[in-house]
DNA sequence: GTGAAAGCGCTAACAG
DNA sequence: CTGTTAGCGCTTTCAC
């Protein structure tokens, strides 16, 4: 023994705590972890050490004995989304009432970065893992990750070949909806723009689109529509090419927000003789003019329902998969319901 | 010894690998560390095996040891407000770049969550936090948590009485530059709407405005300045009495998105002839009519710069603390440099 | 009530 | 080049 201490640690462990109020480390644990089978003078020596030490348990250790992390985790196409952060924010609200922290990324729509961050996760054993699937994922290599104990909810996009509870918008439903209203109000020629085929929901709306077009006897016409991610499309351009051909369209279906915002800044230079509707809705929508009629859909719902469903799963519910589908609302604030040049000084 | 093994563990350990590949363990750590001083032979029967068996390195049981846990914490208002969640994207990607993970979560502006939050976070040993400081929070509680190991960085806010890094936006400089531009176009009566006092941001930008009027020489009129949370505040009664005064203000300067937001919504609806400027852009302030007119803020370039300082920081850089002050820009758009009916259809 | 000892899965230190 | 041993900070037996 020598006399000597060495320099305070950083961060003081239980057997700091127990040496400094001279009990044994289980006893400290005991307090620590509230439970009972300590005597009082016991439980208020080892409370003000703690509190004099300044000392927090380590979760890596509790965990890497125990088992568990109470941490999730959350991979989503990108946080800047209003769609994704609305589902962000409702699921870390879910998580903080769990005592649980969550781990958050962005995929950028990139199979392998979704992939890589997965992993990242799952070696972290993250408890549960909520995702909004990318285009390409690695399906047997998600299904290996459920088997090896984390349990999965998908949100916004199922994946086939998984037995795992999903979340979902009924976006066919909303844009058949969206398209009807548009029908009702006289249209028959009708721009379709949405994200490229490999997006879910995409193909999903488009398809919502073309049924209600058949429902009403109008023939499905293929130029019409617009397949693309619009965060590198010649936006403008397309539209053009759109509105000049020989029976152009007098309404335009935009399939999510970000195409309704890169539609919504190129009609604005033009006066073309259009209605609008757009699926999701997004800030301002009410404050342009003529206000933007929308599907909208709930993306705190889809968030908090993702999350409790996880949590259900992490609490040993072992009930059958879920697959929710989320109704969508309707919303009409002008735009589809006039005709007129479109957002004209 | 009994003959029965246990049934398979959900994850496979290096015990498991080395076991499969009739290696040590070490030599496994080896490989899955990418070390060299191992051979061909046993590098491809390791490798072979950790394929076989799906092994991942349990994260935790590393960090435990080495003492680093590849994780960083974020934690902010509300990642659905947008510039949080550009901020929050920039973060998630330097981080990415950098092998590490990050604990987001919103603090809903409530410090007693906050806390709540960087106690978790700190519990889990993350490397570095960044932090948008809620009004009330605790500054002992914070210092505690440098000294005990985690980097830290405050952005949008300062916080007085801990040496740490800070990355700002120029809020007064901003809003001295926006009141000057109404000014220039002749507005004498200018009206602040902005956040409570207890944010920094806001008082910040209030000084700018004051700034701005008192070189001008115009008399600074606290009956048109507004200082509270919009989302709760009856915006609509607040723009109806300021409007209807003896004196009413011929332009309005917007302190943050929120309120201008919310104000844009409440003056579509009237016609009162004003000028309008806002702190901080938003999607869709090109597409109104007329288009919005802000000195916009660069939210990645903070959170990229707040994640670089950080993991200097983390790195071992002792360098002297900095305090970044970012500038803005004045986009005009036309909103501040017109009179006439406001969003009027 | 309390504590000693073992061990979670990994890496560091030190042999061979 | 390879393996053995110890130990990160905690919880879990299982004695006392």
């Amino acid at each position: 023994m020598v006399d000597a201490l060495p320099p305070r640690r950083s961060r003081p462990t239980m057997n700091d705590v127990a040496a400094h109020a001279g009990v044994s480390l289980k006893t400290v644990s005991r307090v620590v972890n509230g439970l009972d089978h300590v005597s009082t003078d016991k439980f208020e020596r080892v409370t003000r050490s703690i509190e004099a030490l300044g000392f927090r348990r380590n979760e890596y250790a509790r965990q890497l004995r125990q088992g568990t992390t109470a941490t999730i985790g959350l991979v989503l196409e990108d946080v800047a989304d209003p769609f994704y952060s609305l589902l962000t924010r409702a699921v870390e609200d879910v998580a903080f009432e769990r005592d649980h922290v969550v781990l958050a990324a962005s995929s950028a729509e990139d199979p392998v970065r979704a992939r890589a961050l997965i992993e990242l996760f799952g070696a972290r054993g993250v408890d549960g893992l909520i995702i909004a699937p990318a285009g390409g994922i690695d399906v047997s290599f998600l299904r290996a990750e459920l088997e090896s104990g984390s349990s999965l909810v998908f949100v916004d996009r199922p994946v086939a070949g998984i037995d795992a509870d999903t979340v979902l918008v009924d976006s066919r439903e909303g844009a058949r909806k969206g398209t009807e209203h548009l029908i009702r109000h006289g249209h028959r020629r009708i721009a379709f723009f949405g994200d490229d085929e490999s997006v879910y929901t995409a193909t999903e709306r488009r398809a919502g689109y073309r049924a209600a077009l058949e429902a009403a006897g109008i023939p499905f016409d293929d130029s019409l529509v617009h397949m693309t991610v619009p965060a590198t499309a010649p936006v403008s351009e397309i539209v053009q090419r759109v509105l000049a051909s020989a029976d152009p369209p007098t309404a335009i279906f935009s399939g999510n927000n970000r195409w309704s915002v890169r539609l919504l800044r190129v009609l604005r230079g033009r006066s073309d003789d259009l209605a609008f509707l757009g699926f999701d809705d997004f800030e301002l929508s009410d404050v342009l003019n003529p206000g933007i009629t929308v599907i909208a859909q709930d993306a705190s719902a889809v968030g908090r329902l993702a999350a409790d469903l996880l949590f259900r799963r992490i609490t040993g519910d072992t009930a059958p998969v879920q697959r929710v589908q989320l109704a969508t609302a309707l919303i009409e604030r002008g735009s589809a319901e006039r005709t007129g040049p479109f957002l004209d000084r």
